[in-house]
DNA sequence: CGTCTGACGAGAATGCTATTCTCGCATCGA
DNA sequence: TCGATGCGAGAATAGCATTCTCGTCAGACG
């Protein structure tokens, strides 16, 4: 991009004594690497340990045998720790969903495949490694937005890349796919670590399967026709469109016939 | 339900005494309320003044004129009063919603409303009292997800019955109200703080319009037909139908008549 | 080979909060 | 008036992140 021509006058030195020089750095970058490297993995081993990320610095110290004075010398804090190990963990969930991927043909199989692993690596499970998906992702929301956007990059270009073959194939219709693709994702991520209902509710949780029919037919019917009566999907569909337009328009009044597809 | 037949040996004190303490107590009881409610005032006076959930105990304690002794004699703890703060905020606001939404008519157009109104509260700003839905709502959602779901009990009521109403109408789809009412919630809840791009993405943010358009008619294509073409809305309601079942039930290669709706 | 520098370990020190504890005073009913 | 209970004032404790101080040591450089 830029080999910089090495000004003819100020400076004498041009490109042996930066080569030289960076020879002579690229030490101390690699053993810094390293250093790094161990406090990421004693992190790690610790949210895997303990299910949280409520460990102190000082454990990640212990844990991978250095120092504090270390520790703050390589990251700002221990918010940028978890950054670092929260955008990994996204861009590894990334790659490694996409290869789950791979096996998978036709639009919209791949997209429900992709949500159920998404709705998966969110929910909150005991001893897995999740608690960057749940923990901290949503403490960092509140406190760092557009961290989470940034790191959330990979996983959302995967599913707008979904969303727009989805489009291409015309079984999904959607004027911007990547608002659409970003609405499953939170969907999915934040309705796995849902509330379950308070006490003795029976519909407790929702899973991936309702996640699913949301997203892809949301409220009008067209998600949930599973084995319904045909005719009935069919009026529903008609219906829609008259209620959309008058969701917009201001109107009222609309037919009674109740549709239900399933029991 | 119980009224003690006071057993006629153990208790030689039966009504009038119980009367007299309870004369006595109810004083304190009310004293003590009071007390409460006054944390209760200086802390939302914090939130609204800080526009954070951050303040400290000492605070709320020094603005309401009382003593740390008495904050932790009446609350078990910040937490507890964040919380009953929260319950309070959500309650308040369903009813507060259910006003709003009495001048509305057509079950779309309230579930649109109510869609509307959430997306706003749940959005940051800077100076109002939103900190509750934002802040601390999302705080709790990983420390107690269950005392969550019971403070949306009641807006989660509200919202049920707005989808209940519509599919009545014949205006919506669902097999669980309830869960369909919780997704459509959690989708305008979570979106609205949602991350906006990280850089210069056009796409910035995601407003309540497209939540709504998400929720109505998912990806399938029947929620934005604003004034598509007739048969093209249709032939794509055709086509999901045999999409979703597909999706099930494993198998591929599909219609290939991209039909978009808008532009 | 001697020195100088910059990274590092060990751990004390600081700062911020929540939470608990200890003292007295005051109020209220008996 | 007496005693229990509530409460204000504020000191004490505790958990953590972050900073600072002091030596040590290895490699760079003349």
């Amino acid at each position: 991009m830029s080999v910089v021509p090495a000004e003819p006058v100020e400076s004498p030195e041009p490109a042996w004594r930066q080569r030289a020089v960076e020879r002579s750095t690229r030490a101390a970058k690699l053993r810094a690497e390293q250093r790094v490297q161990r406090f990421l993995d004693a992190a790690q081993e610790l949210i895997a340990d303990k299910g949280t990320t409520d460990f102190t610095v000082q454990e990640v110290v212990e844990r991978s045998r250095q120092s504090l004075r270390s520790f703050y010398q390589h990251f700002d804090g221990k918010h940028e720790l978890l950054l670092a190990l929260f955008e990994d963990a996204l861009s590894r969930s990334a790659t490694e969903m996409r290869e789950k991927l791979s096996t998978v043909t036709g639009p919209l199989d791949r997209l429900k495949v992709a949500v159920d692993l998404l709705y998966d690596s969110s929910t909150p499970r005991e001893g897995q490694q999740s608690p960057l998906f749940t923990d901290f992702a949503i403490q960092l929301l509140v406190s760092h937005p557009d961290q989470v956007a940034t790191a959330h990059l990979p996983l959302l270009a995967l599913f707008t890349e979904l969303v727009e073959d989805a489009v291409k194939a015309g079984q999904a219709v959607t004027p911007r796919p990547r608002r659409t693709a970003s609405l499953i994702m939170q969907t999915a991520m934040f309705t796995a670590q849902a509330p379950a209902a308070p006490v003795g509710a029976q519909p407790s949780r929702i899973g991936a399967e309702d996640v699913w029919e949301f997203c892809l037919g949301g409220i009008t019917g067209a998600g949930q026709a599973t084995g319904g009566d045909e005719s009935g999907t069919q009026k529903v569909a008609a219906t829609k469109k008259a209620a959309a337009k008058r969701t917009t328009a201001k109107k009222s009044a609309a037919p009674k016939g109740a549709t239900r597809t399933k029991a």
